[in-house]
DNA sequence: GGCCAGGACACCA
DNA sequence: TGGTGTCATGGC
C-alpha cells in the first residue's frame, strides 16, 4: 500500500522541482520573515525585508536596540506593522534573556522543549513557530498552514475541521523524520496551491485533479 | 472597489 | 472551548 502523503511529495517534487526555501539569506531573516509573513502576501514582506536591510536593522543587536517606532516605519509594507513591530521586538527579547541573543544556542536547544518556549513567546503562533524551527533551525518539524488545510481536505487525507496539531501529527507520523523532506513539502503545498488550489478552486490542470474530491466531483471550475 | 494573502491574539459567551 | 473582531498593506 503506497504511502499517499509520500505519494502526492513525489507528484508535486517531480512536477515543480525544488523550491529552495525558505528565500532569506541568514536564519535571523527567515525568523524575522516568519512573524512578517503572518497573514501577508510575501511580495509585501520582501518589501519590508528590504528596508530593514537598507536601515541596517537586520541584527539582533539593531532591531534590540530600534525604536518600537522606527521598527514599525520600516516594516511598514507587510502590513499589521503595529502589531508585527512588537512581536519582532518581544522574539528578538526572549531571544536575549533566554540564550544570550544567539540563534545558534537556540537551536542547540532540544526541538521539544524549544517548540514548547517558541509558542509562548509573544506572536509566535504554530506555523511561525514550526517555520522558525525547519526553515531557519532545519529541525525536523512540520509547518501547517491554512493551504496545508485546504488542500488535503480537498484530497481527503484530512478532515475540514482537523486543527493545526493534528494535522501535523497526521505528516510527522506518516513521513521520514527528514528536515529536508519537511522543508520540501511545505514550500511545494505553498507553490502549487497559489497556483491551482487558493480559495476559489482552480482544479483545471492541476496534477492532482484525480485524486481531489472537489475536482473529481466536479464542483469546481 | 472588493478580494486575497505563507496568522495570532484578545475578548466574550 | 469555540466563535468573532482586530490588526493593514499592496497587487490583481
Amino acid at each position: 500500500m503506497p504511502n499517499p502523503l509520500l505519494s502526492i511529495f513525489d507528484a508535486l517534487y517531480a512536477y515543480y522541482g525544488p523550491r529552495n526555501w525558505w528565500p532569506a539569506e541568514t536564519p535571523l531573516e527567515v525568523c524575522v520573515g516568519a512573524i512578517l509573513t503572518q497573514n501577508t502576501n510575501w511580495i509585501n514582506v520582501e518589501k519590508a525585508i528590504a528596508n530593514l536591510k537598507q536601515g541596517d536593522l537586520l541584527s539582533v543587536n539593531s532591531l534590540n536596540e530600534a525604536s518600537l517606532e522606527r521598527l514599525a516605519d520600516a516594516i511598514r509594507p507587510s502590513g499589521y506593522y503595529n502589531i508585527k513591530a512588537r512581536r519582532v521586538k518581544a522574539f528578538v527579547e526572549w531571544l536575549y534573556v533566554g540564550y544570550g541573543g544567539s540563534l545558534e544556542n537556540m537551536f542547540a536547544t532540544g526541538l521539544y522543549q524549544l517548540r514548547e518556549e517558541l509558542l509562548g513567546v509573544h506572536g509566535i503562533g504554530r506555523e511561525t513557530c514550526d517555520s522558525i524551527l525547519l526553515y531557519a533551525g532545519n529541525q525536523p518539524t512540520f509547518v501547517v498552514d491554512a493551504y496545508t488545510g485546504r488542500l488535503f481536505s480537498r484530497l481527503g487525507l484530512i478532515s475540514g475541521d482537523c486543527d493545526y496539531e493534528n494535522i501535523r501529527r497526521i505528516f510527522m507520523e506518516g513521513l521520514p523524520r527528514d528536515a529536508q523532506l519537511f522543508n520540501e513539502y511545505h514550500a511545494l503545498i505553498v507553490h502549487h496551491c497559489k497556483v491551482f488550489c487558493r480559495k476559489r478552486p482552480l482544479c483545471s490542470g492541476c496534477l492532482l485533479r484525480e485524486r481531489c474530491k472537489e475536482g473529481r466531483d466536479g464542483s469546481s471550475n
